[in-house]
DNA sequence: CCGCATCCAAAATGATACTG
DNA sequence: CAGTATCATTTTGGATGCGG
């Protein structure tokens, strides 16, 4: 019978059932492009989900890029356009429920930036955990 | 007294500290350029650690974007590089502490990708949890 | 204002060859 | 084996404009 292996021993994680493919390489080629978790973000966290409203969330995005991001989204099936008004069309993004998946993500993101740069990020500088940034939120 | 709400309510997750700056922003500064997380993979995961190694595991990616990511990695504390054997210089590339800490993220990646990439992934195309896929591996 | 297209410049990445 | 050097290609940034 086999011992179970610490995440971090100098072994390969070796998975239980044979591979076709990297599930990191085949999800990064959906997620991998820049701006595409910060677009996310906006849409699965902060509910920021206009067109506009997104790109003067995120400095330095173009409409061009955010145009292309948003459909390349949809067409993954990460999310969809619900139409608030007709003429002049104006569309909010929501997550599908492929998208809320990606929330794990995002959230394991956030934990790795609030512990190790708490320097740019907290007034304080110190270092924090999830479940101190977003007590009675759900996090472990 | 507040309610705790679930993460996917419909309204922005609000930090209980005022931040200076986005986590998520300034994390993807750092692990969101082209092959990085990939990079990383090998490093964390798969225990690939040589320069040649991770090329050629990475079909597509170049020497000289695997020297600027390796070197840009060690410049933010992730990796560091171990002395094999000096000329001709041979290094490994090992994960510091703050390194080990993007295993979660990866993790979450890849947690994604065999949920909804099954179908490019596996043989018999059926969905999987990391549990399944890593029985053993002191996943939840 | 809103979503988005067009045009051009700049930056990032890819291909190939080469070096100690 | 671990990188460099050079050049081609792709991706992204910035400005502007346009129909609704």
């Amino acid at each position: 019978m086999k011992k179970a292996q610490p995440p971090t021993a100098d072994r390969p994680l070796v998975p239980a059932v044979e591979l076709l493919a990297c599930p990191l390489l085949v999800t990064m080629g959906v997620l991998g492009k820049k701006w595409t978790l910060l677009i996310l973000r906006d849409i699965a966290l902060l509910k920021i989900n206009r067109f506009n409203q997104i790109r003067r969330s995120l400095p330095g995005l173009t409409s061009r890029v955010l145009v292309m991001r948003l459909h390349e989204l949809e067409a993954c099936g990460l999310i969809e356009a619900v139409v608030v008004k007709e003429s002049p069309r104006v569309v909010g993004w929501v997550l599908t429920e492929k998208g809320k998946d990606t929330i794990p993500i995002l959230m394991s993101i956030i934990a790795f930036g609030i512990k190790w740069y708490a320097d740019e990020i907290f007034e304080d500088h110190r270092p924090r955990t999830m479940s101190e940034l977003y007590p009675g939120s759900g996090c472990p």
